[in-house]
DNA sequence: AGATAAGTGGAACGTTGTTCCATATTATAT
DNA sequence: ATATAATATGGAACAACGTTCCACTTATCT
């Protein structure tokens, strides 16, 4: 009765629908250790000890293997976080541009979530049984997402027809597959230009993203 | 197999020139633990124990830190020694085969590298430093390799002109990228069917390569 | 309020990468 | 051939990690 309105119906934390609901305080910690294990993923990897998320996120060892029975849970928590959050910025993004301009900021927000989580990614392709349902999950809040906003930019006229949501997505995230010493600016250029792709054909009044050029 | 002298001037061992030379018993455990490595990395991946690689190789954990004094030089040593051993097969294969079935067939022996050798190439972008001559060193070898098989496919007329050796390496190390659970055999397929791109226009003779149905 | 289930922290365990050095082996000088 | 120095070796020992365990605390329900 009292539940947030956020729910996507995927529920982040590993309890079933039918077992009684989490306790306050526990949801608490949840949410502490969700934002701390992304922090520390960010700055020191996806390789980075328990213990300093746990400090981190002020609680005990204990309450992390709790929640996240092991490591790579907890990898995949944040991942399923991060691509839910991926989502919804379409939803906003559409609310606030015109269908092309929401297009292409969503497509550059893609791309910086790819290129940021580069080491959750890669921790993926490591035949780690806990991140088998991930790319399943990736797929059906992402190309849906992708979907809506494609779908309103042909409708619009600004973007061309012919174009695969699934096809785009995969493009976005092999542009964004860099070697370490690469110019960390590239992946962005790439996208834009694949995102410039689009728009050829569309209209008489072809106009270039101006994300190129800021 | 082959215990022959070959020595590219790229010594394998972590010894400047300068240094007295390295005792034969030495290089003898040198020897086993980069084959013993490279076992167990194939089976067991490259997470492997460092011990599980010092038993199989007969020798004490302290000789292989004597000689590999971090665990990720041992994994450099043993990608060293694979691209070697795959940029080698490109003069035995020239020597056996015609030009364009010498062509085909280090295509497959590289593709089979880069997929075996998966593990090792995700370890490549954790971002730790013993890592970072390796991309230069897989160019430095393996680009000159392919450019004379390339070069002497397209002087017999087996292959169209116009291709850049550099691009066709990448584009094979992008065909091979498979996630967990895609047929094992696709990349095989894919590289078979790109091979054969390369023959279209070149001769009036066009054969498919036997590698499609092999 | 008391009862009960859920949640918590951190000591403790096993495994790992790495260091250290007494000992053994090889190369070199005599 | 023998002695001496340089080098290499093995494995105990250490530190850090993931994970387990359980005495204790706290929220929730009646």
């Amino acid at each position: 009765m009292n539940d947030k309105p956020e729910d996507h119906g995927d529920s982040l934390e590993p309890l079933g629908s039918t077992e009684r609901r989490v306790r306050v305080d526990a949801q608490r910690n949840i949410d502490a250790l969700l934002q701390a294990a992304l922090e520390v993923f960010v700055t020191s990897g996806v390789d980075a000890p328990v213990r300093e998320i746990a400090d981190k996120a002020g609680v005990g060892i204990g309450t992390v293997y709790r929640h996240f029975p092991q490591r790579s849970d907890l990898i995949a928590a944040v991942f399923r976080h991060e691509i839910d959050a991926c989502a919804d910025a379409a939803l906003i993004l559409a609310a606030e541009y015109d269908p092309g301009e929401a297009l292409a900021r969503w497509m550059q927000r893609y791309a910086a979530f790819i290129a940021t989580k580069r080491g959750l990614a890669t921790a993926l392709h490591s035949g780690n049984t806990a991140f088998e349902t991930l790319p399943a999950y990736f797929q059906k809040r992402l190309l849906p997402a992708l979907q809506t906003l494609l779908d309103a930019a042909v409708a619009a006229g600004e973007v061309r027809t012919g174009v695969e949501a699934d096809d785009l997505l995969s493009a976005v995230g092999n542009l964004c597959r860099q070697d370490p010493g690469d110019d960390p600016d590239r992946a962005r250029r790439m996208v834009a230009i694949l995102t410039d792709g689009l728009r050829y054909g569309a209209s008489p009044s072809v106009k270039a993203s101006s994300l190129l050029s800021a």
